[in-house]
DNA sequence: CCAATATACTGAGTCTAACTCACTATGAGT
DNA sequence: ACTCATAGTGAGTTAGACTCAGTATATTGG
């Protein structure tokens, strides 16, 4: 006999399981181009609008900076993102997007815009506000 | 000036940033005893109600075969489930959780239960009904 | 002013969770 | 009986995270 779910349990569940697909989805779109820590990497850059100190952005991805590191060697060998010196610290290093980085991200993001937009339509665009709504909610401490 | 968002992408980056979270608290609670790859294993069987093919194991998480073999390696190991053969198929092997892996999924549900149940409390008993409806509709085909 | 401490990044190595490709054993269809 | 399909696994790879230790630079307390 399976024990039962809690509400709790269910949206965990739920939860995963949707990003679990759209996850693979991405993968799939994305091609061989950029994987997805590197899309978030190109997408807290663009959205922080400024180069960003490598502990900064890694701390916007909430992960370690030795993690950020590694996703940025990766973005800079595509020439996707560039490290500069920072001149108000030398320890430091700014992180930027590239001409071709910011092209690539806008690529990027329509087709997991689409991507997701086809999951959504299964919602009322009422709905969808109610969703965002509340997810934000969830995902703001 | 980064690009405006629509509620697509939105949603997309919510989610991702929830789930990203909340794995890491299960990673935390879940402590050295069962990863969260394998406690998909434990709840899966559970919800079947009986043993499992391998095959259909996988199928189920949403992986493929040859990376089910694995989880299911650890976790007989670690005693939490075992293989028999499959008497109507010799080709095929049955997994099912032992008295000790129901033991520990009861344990591990309850944390992350609580874990999530800590971030729900942001929103009212209603709007967890609300956001679970939404979710299940987002999640099936 | 300088020794001690803290911070910024990175090299080296690990782990989880997935993947593919190729192989063996067995089942099923003509 | 031969051919083809299916079930599982060995071998190897990748992404995305982690820790620990090391180097370079900054900051601060005496």
């Amino acid at each position: 006999m399976p024990e039962a779910e809690d509400i709790a349990e269910q949206i965990a569940g739920l939860l995963d399981g949707i990003v679990r697909r759209q996850r693979r989805a991405s993968r799939e779109e994305f091609g061989e181009r950029v994987t997805h820590g590197q899309f978030r990497v190109l997408r807290t850059l663009d959205g922080a609008g400024a180069a960003l100190r490598l502990s900064e952005l890694a701390a916007r991805l909430g992960i370690v900076p030795r993690s950020a590191t590694s996703v940025v060697d990766d973005l800079e060998s595509a020439g996707l993102v560039a490290r500069t010196p920072d001149p108000s610290d030398r320890r430091a290093t700014l992180v930027d997007l590239t001409p071709a980085g910011r092209k690539i991200l806008s690529t990027l993001r329509e087709k997991r815009r689409a991507v997701m937009a086809e999951e959504l339509s299964r919602l009322t665009p009422e709905e969808q506000q109610t969703l965002a709504h509340l997810l934000t909610r969830l995902a703001t401490d």
